[in-house]
DNA sequence: TAGTGCTGGTCTCTTTTTGAAACCACCATT
DNA sequence: AATGGTGGTTTCAAAAAGAGACCAGCACTA
């Protein structure tokens, strides 16, 4: 066997993961990352951790969301079970949006993410003004 | 100490680095966040991670990316300090990208979120299952 | 009673991003 | 002389996202 071909299909536990060992078509851990790596989802998500929003609540929370893309953003966390949506019948009617406890066990690991963030945010930023600077 | 008010304070602190102490719209965590959120970044770490590939080898180890794509994402993630672009002066000159110490760091909590997906695509799926079908 | 505002959206139009495919120069092999 | 592999860029079409108008229903106000 060609080693180039058979180090190309060698892959770590967590790749294999990652591409369902080797089958694209059909990666369930591709479409779950997929489903939270929207522009919009981990905001939304980390700001639902604190505490259940209403709809115009977290318009302006994000200021630079499109109301647009709060529906459908919302929507989607909805649909994969992250959110949970509830209209209280007041008059006008309000929508409230919170965290489900499978958005909560997802939250853990974000969490993660984000603190790796705030705790080098720093070297991602000096990283990239030291490439900007490089460039001709 | 209390499990229960440690994760709040937890929360608490994400939620501030994450929003910028209510500033969302100017926040460094979202920023970087935001560099490793998008359709195909985590997926050329997770990647990368195993071993340093070449460029011919990462369109083939992924095949649903465009060229296009792929030399777009890898310029953004060593823009962003995460990967290291290396020609050799082969004939013809090979490209080897690999991640660097800060891709590999950030690769520790990406991990994380991807073991969660392995662990909760089920539930995932089931909730988008259960979603679609209670749909009018 | 007519106007105004607040609610959580939808609809339409424009701009940006992404995907598909062709094209490129170079060199080795067939 | 044609073919194929290298790592891209370019071009054009399709999809996604942003901006802003619009909507129904009710409360409050003038």
């Amino acid at each position: 066997m060609d080693s180039k071909i058979f180090n190309l299909k060698a892959k770590l536990e967590v790749y294999k993961a990652m591409t369902n060992g080797g089958n694209f078509a059909d990666c369930p851990v591709r479409d779950v990352i997929q489903g939270i790596s929207g522009k919009w989802s981990s905001l939304l998500v980390m700001a639902l951790a604190e505490k259940p929003y209403r709809f115009g609540e977290l318009r302006r929370l994000v200021p630079d969301i499109s109301q647009r893309m709060l529906t459908q953003t919302l929507y989607e966390l909805q649909r994969d079970g992250y959110v949970h949506r509830e209209v209280f019948p007041t008059k006008p009617p309000s929508v409230e949006y919170s965290l489900t406890d499978l958005g909560r066990s997802m939250f853990a690991p974000l969490q993660m993410l984000v603190q790796w963030a705030e705790l080098n945010h720093d070297a991602v930023r000096e990283a990239r003004a030291a490439f900007d600077a490089a460039q001709p």
